[in-house]
RNA sequence: GGGCCGGUAGCUCAGGUGGUUAGAGCGCACGCCUGAUAAGCGUGAGGUCGGUGGUUCGAGUCCACCUCGGCCCA
């Protein structure tokens, strides 16, 4: 065996084209005695022609069916869907969302569980009722004129059909369910069970009326979602008035008044409290020069913010002041001042409050508090300091007759009236007009109130809900990622009680009766009873469309009651999917093993469940909460229509392919936000290739692979034992991460191992195995044995996420009519195949051969060779560690040259060595011999013997016997 | 405005308890092979770890502030 220095290759330069033309025209073509991968499986995928051939095929088998019958009596994993809302085209998030849950169900499946997956749509609500007002409204009908049963008719029939069009974009994803039988929430049973489990909170005296503003329309009397809310310019009367003091909170302030700025005079009635910012500096000013047109008087001292203090005092027309007092908001706290109509009916005290929201952008840096009459004010005046909110506007408009001196008017025609009471009190600093941003209905374009209605709440606290929860979030459920344990936490710690009324036609009434006399709400199991039966029967339209007597039986009088028409805020339609879909079949368990959606969800259904729950039976429906996060565009955006920068699903289906989508959503860490874009998309369909390539190699080499030819681990080459150790490795890790429901890094794992250890590494030392060694050999049977194990745990492990192209595979070797793939179980690992110490062995040799792959590629550059088996290899080290990991293997064939050989001995000098790796030096030289016709390694048995090397003679040999003989 | 989360090569991801020249795969460039061929193999170039300041002998890793993006509130 030659080697050489750089001298010999000058001396003797060889090229590829005089190694073809020495046996080109005098030997025998060995093309047809070497086994070259055989398989019927394209290339190319085709998936978006391909891939509804498989739903038709598993449509027919009812594979779901099938995955039933086959996990029959295993231990369950009930993965609860959440309801999406039926109005609309799946988007890219619920397309994730569903693949997500899908791989996890097959997942466990797979892992020898029985995993049910029932689908459910959210069907109620507000959207759904504004499409077929928006109908009602382009014939000019009035809603309000429309029959109440046939309106909730018309929104049934539009949720019905938006469910029919998502079910089949959702199937289209390959997601298995029971599709035929999914979960409605205005299904009658589902109907009856939400008003059996209201009806506990009823009973258990958690369920109270209070009352919240709401935006509120006067002119058509009903209350108005913010999606229905529009801002156009509305000119408002802007008053300055002052506030006396009951109790002064410090000796600066005595004697002054506290100016407040708004635009809605009307709500003057409603005034409770005035919030100042703890933070924001104040001044008390002393009027000593009163202008023409100013409302205020000489000696006059004003508390306002000094920020805005010249705008102020420019609104009131005061030639002069003087500031003598300066302080920070927070010494303002204690302080209780005097409504300015004191002695007219308005005689409560109005207590100072700090306030995060006051700012000193506009106004006078104390805010005007009515807590009828807004969110920000109701927060802090009745959540945060427990003030009473009163009644002060009823449904026209117009004063209650209990409000002084305004009983009766309009609001919408009160200002002036206001500014003269004001102004009869000296309370009045300031007047003008001022054009802003106002809210208005989108219906009738008329301006909007905030008013004081009232609603029924579930206390938090009546029945220890919040407690429950909490003890629910900290000790019962497992939280991914543990950080969103905080965030629920935080959310339920801090929450008000639950408003679950709404004025409103689609949805599930409140179906309680209220004493008339008593105002308690009626409870009586034998009433409850009547309710539920009657809307398991004919559906929540039962509580309109049956007389109240009936429901009352007996023992009451429907005269004494009011009935109430409410509906059931939508959240608490889905917190109850627990009760009648976990419960409520017997496919399914309470509670579930796991709850998996967006993480908005925490405020939504997680949190609607756990109350819900909670409140009913004491604990949480689900053991874990998986969160994933929102789906932005290529830059990290969030996707809008306005912005155009939206990915739809049916688009990446239609030109690449549902698996691409399934291949996306595992490959990005889905537990934060995600991308989507056409860069991203096409990294998702290189990735694909190479991962069908693989698959398609496999097929290809075990074309004929029968039971007879596997050979046992222990008889198997160190490189296919080395390789057998990597997939007890990859084992180990994809179950581990798989019961934590994380599926990038297996799935990461996984694609390497395709590239780095299969496709690079191991296909391509052993592609010359394959292809010439004769099938008896032991090196092949092992080598076509590991290719076995190789694919049916590659094939399995990849079929929850390539759920498609898993099948076609699986099929392409199997046949057609072979089970599913998805009917399989992940194959065990055998003991014995994970070998650490081997491994580390095999991290020396790899380390090695990327040295001579250097070392080669320097001949390549410099054309001194072409394939790699026309050179020949010597690797220098100085460590004996080396030697003993190549001990029996042959350092040629891992390295793909012709010959190679280890030396434990210093380098010469010019040896070629990689940068990182200075242990080892690599002298490279052409090897000695011929080609051989058949493998074509060059060796000198064939420049001696003739055209073929010692094993492709045996093996050619062998070949010619079995052609004989058949 | 508040609460929480995140920002590492063109892309997708790794980088326990702070410690030598920050990793992988893909993509890209160059080359090889032509018996995985609209494939396969090799080599290489890509990063001031969002920014600034601080703690430390030493920070992608800890702290503060800022910025950008996201969810939920207001």
């Amino acid at each position: 065996m030659t080697f050489g220095l750089r001298g010999r290759w000058q001396a003797r330069p060889v090229t590829q084209r005089n190694i073809r033309t020495m046996s080109a025209d005098t030997k025998r073509d060995y093309k047809d005695t070497v086994f070259l991968p055989t398989t019927d499986f394209p290339m190319r995928a085709g998936l978006p022609q391909r891939e509804p051939e498989f739903l038709a095929k598993w449509t027919a088998e009812d594979i779901y069916g099938q995955l039933r019958a086959d996990a029959k009596g295993k231990t369950k994993f009930v993965l609860h869907d959440g309801p999406p809302y039926a109005n609309g085209n799946i988007h890219i998030g619920h397309a994730m969302n569903k693949i997500l849950k899908d791989v996890i169900v097959k997942s466990q499946q797979m892992q020898g569980k029985d995993a049910p997956y029932v689908p459910g749509w959210d069907c109620h609500g507000l959207p759904i009722e504004w499409k077929i007002e928006e109908k009602y409204r382009k014939k000019k009908m009035d809603k309000d004129a429309v029959d109440p049963v046939e309106f909730r008719r018309e929104c049934r029939e539009f949720a019905a059909g938006w469910i029919d069009v998502q079910r089949e974009e959702f199937k289209r994803l390959g997601v298995f369910g029971d599709w035929d039988n999914p979960y409605l929430t205005m299904d009658f049973g589902a109907e009856a069970k939400i008003v059996e489990e209201l009806l506990k909170f009823s009973m258990s005296g958690a369920l109270y009326q209070g009352s919240k503003p709401v935006m509120w329309s006067p002119i058509e009397k009903t209350a108005l979602a913010e999606a229905e809310v529009e801002y156009h310019d509305h000119t408002s009367t802007q008053i300055d008035v002052a506030f006396p003091f009951v109790k002064a909170p410090s000796a600066d302030v005595e004697g002054a008044r506290v100016v407040i700025w708004t635009t809605t005079p009307w709500t003057m009635p409603g005034n409770r409290a005035v919030c100042f910012g703890p933070e924001i500096d104040y001044a008390v000013i002393e009027v000593t020069k009163a202008g023409e047109a100013t409302l205020a008087r000489e000696g006059d001292r004003l508390i306002v913010a000094e920020a805005l203090m010249v705008e102020f005092v420019k609104r009131a027309h005061l030639d002069d002041y003087l500031v003598i007092a300066r302080f920070k908001g927070e010494a303002l706290a204690g302080g209780l001042l005097a409504h300015p109509w004191r002695g007219k009916g308005y005689d409560f005290d109005v207590p100072l409050l700090p306030g995060d929201h006051v700012t000193t952008e506009a106004g006078t840096g104390f805010v005007h508090t009515a807590p009828g009459h807004g969110d920000d004010d109701y927060q802090v005046a009745h959540v945060k300091f427990g003030i009473p909110v009163p009644h002060t506007v009823d449904a026209d408009g117009r004063y209650y007759d209990h409000v002084p001196m305004l009983a009766g008017e309009h609001v919408y025609k009160v200002a002036d009236r206001v500014c003269e009471l004001l102004t009869e009190a000296g309370a009045l600093m300031a007047k003008g007009v001022l054009t802003h941003s106002y809210p208005h209905s989108w219906r009738s374009k008329a301006p909007l109130i905030f008013r004081n209605t009232p609603q029924w709440f579930i206390s938090m606290e009546k029945t220890g809900l919040r407690d429950k929860a909490l003890k629910a979030i900290r000790e019962d459920v497992s939280w991914y990622p543990a950080i969103a344990k905080n965030r629920i936490e935080a959310m339920v710690a801090d929450r008000p009680d639950w408003v679950i009324s709404r004025q409103r036609a689609w949805g599930v009434p409140i179906t309680i009766f209220v004493n008339k006399a008593t105002g308690e709400i009626l409870k009586d199991e034998a009433v409850n009873a009547r309710i539920i039966e009657a809307v398991k029967a004919g559906g929540a339209d039962a509580w309109v469309a049956v007389p109240a007597q009936e429901f009352l039986g007996n023992d009451y009088n429907a005269a004494d009651f009011d009935q109430v028409f409410d509906i059931l805020d939508v959240w608490f339609d889905s917190g109850c999917t627990h009760a009648f879909t976990l419960e409520g079949r017997d496919d399914l368990a309470w509670p579930a093993d796991l709850y998996f959606e967006g993480s908005d969800q925490h405020r939504g259904w997680f949190q609607s469940s756990l109350l819900e729950s909670c409140g009913t039976r004491g604990t949480a429906p689900y053991k874990g909460v998986l969160t994933h996060g929102f789906t932005m565009d290529g830059e990290g955006r969030k996707m809008s229509k306005s912005l155009g920068n939206t990915v739809a699903p049916q688009t990446i289906i239609d030109q690449y392919g549902a698996d691409i989508l399934r291949l996306w959503a595992v490959s990005v860490d889905y537990q934060e936000d995600v991308r989507i874009g056409d860069q991203i998309i096409q990294g998702q369909v290189d990735a694909y290739r190479k991962i069908r390539n693989t698959l398609r190699y496999l097929l290809g080499n075990l074309a004929g692979f029968t039971e007879e030819e596997r050979l046992p681990h222990a008889e198997m080459p160190e490189l296919e034992r080395f390789i057998l150790h990597r997939v007890a490795e990859l084992d180990t890790l994809i179950r581990s991460k798989s019961a934590v429901y994380e599926f990038t890094p297996a799935f990461t794992a996984l694609y390497q191992f395709c590239i780095v250890d299969l496709s690079a590494f191991y296909f391509d030392i052993r592609k010359d195995c394959l292809y010439c060694d004769d099938p008896a050999s032991t090196r092949r049977r092992a080598a076509r044995t590991v290719l076995d194990e190789v694919f049916m745990r590659l094939v399995t492990w990849f079929a929850p996420i390539l759920s498609f192209t898993a099948e076609e595979v699986w099929l392409s070797r199997f046949g057609n009519a072979a089970p599913s793939v998805h009917r399989q179980l992940w194959p065990a690992t055998p003991a014995g195949w994970a070998d650490e110490a081997l491994a580390q062995k095999w991290a020396k040799v790899r380390r090695l051969r990327r040295v001579i792959n250097g070392a080669l590629e320097v001949d390549r550059r410099e054309k001194r060779i072409g394939s790699s088996l026309q050179a020949s290899a010597t690797a220098y080290v100085a460590d004996a560690a080396y030697v003993d990991a190549l001990k029996g293997l042959d350092l040629a064939e891992i390295t793909i040259t012709s010959a190679a050989e280890l030396k434990l001995a210093d380098a010469p000098a010019g040896a070629f060595r990689l940068e990182d790796v200075t242990d080892i030096a690599v002298v490279t030289g052409l090897a000695d011999g011929e080609k051989c016709g058949r493998c074509w390694s060059v060796k000198p048995e064939v420049a001696e013997e003739g055209d073929l090397c010692h094993r492709c003679g045996e093996a050619v040999a062998a070949h010619d016997a079995r052609n004989s003989a058949a």
